[in-house]
DNA sequence: ATGGTTGAGGTTCAA
């Protein structure tokens, strides 16, 4: 089985930059975020054309938004509320084969990093929290899961360009690593590009559009992440992430990254 | 220190 995630940053205008991934990677699982849609302007008859009949779509009018299209059949689908929003940030469904698959677009949270000055800074610290709760309450590490999305956080050294001069800035915090690293513990989760990137080798997702060459710059930025439990580690069976797609015509800022499981 | 760019949906906000 093949998942992929990627943040689209509307599915609308990059329909066909989606279907040229599901061509080229061909996922069994594509998980979006920043969809930016409302659901009745999903384009759902256009995946549903090119195999991806099954779909779990939740979006709101101009913000966030997630998505999970599947050649896989579900056997179950949700969606779940953080911090007590209705924003379109987690959505999960379970597939045949037993593994559930959660779809997660965590706050980005502005630009100060000071949560009692920084309303969105402080309600992505508690987004984070909140989820490893949940998770914590809800599960146990000996359960298939799959959980992926835009983190937008960045947890490692070399997650980022300079690890110097981003511990002051927002995505790669102490008090956002800190948490992150909190949640990946309450269920033992493995961060599966991790598993086979070595962790001192540079590896990045997000480019931001405000650069003027964004791979001549090279300040790039890992924050969207696909991390598995216990029972899913002995199927991993390699990873990869689409550095390409960042040139793609009209691309978005994040890049597609994806995992294969002998599932 | 500042500004740089993009998308949605309006004439601004979030990223």
């Amino acid at each position: 089985m093949r998942i992929a995630t990627w943040n689209i940053n509307s599915v609308r205008l990059r329909a066909p930059l989606a279907l040229e991934l599901l061509t080229l990677w061909q996922p069994d699982v594509l998980c979006l975020q920043e969809t930016k849609t409302p659901d009745e302007f999903f384009p759902a008859q256009t995946f549903h054309d090119a195999g991806y009949a099954y779909q779990h779509i939740h979006g709101m009018k101009g913000y966030n938004g997630v998505a999970i299209l599947s050649r896989i059949p579900f056997t179950a689908q949700d969606v779940h509320h953080r911090c007590g929003r209705e924003d379109c940030r987690h959505i999960a469904v379970r597939l045949e084969n037993g593994a559930e698959v959660h779809c997660l677009y965590v706050p980005a949270g502005g630009d100060i990093p000071d949560p009692q000055a920084n309303d969105k800074f402080a309600h992505k610290l508690a987004f984070v929290e909140d989820m490893t709760t949940w998770f914590a309450d809800r599960y146990a590490p000996a359960d298939p899961l799959i959980i992926a999305g835009d983190f937008n956080i960045a947890p490692l050294e070399n997650d980022v360009w300079s690890h110097k001069q981003l511990l002051d800035v927002v995505c790669h915090t102490p008090a956002e690593t800190d948490r992150l690293n909190a949640m990946q513990g309450a269920l033992s989760f493995t961060d599966a590009v991790r598993h086979f990137v070595p962790d001192d080798e540079k590896c990045y997702t997000w480019w931001s559009y405000r650069n003027r060459d964004w791979k001549k710059s090279n300040r790039g930025r890992r924050l969207d992440h696909i991390w598995v439990t216990p029972p899913l580690v002995p199927a991993l069976e390699g990873q990869a992430v689409l550095q390409a797609a960042r040139d793609w015509e009209k691309p978005s800022d994040h890049v597609p990254v994806c995992v294969d499981l002998a599932l």
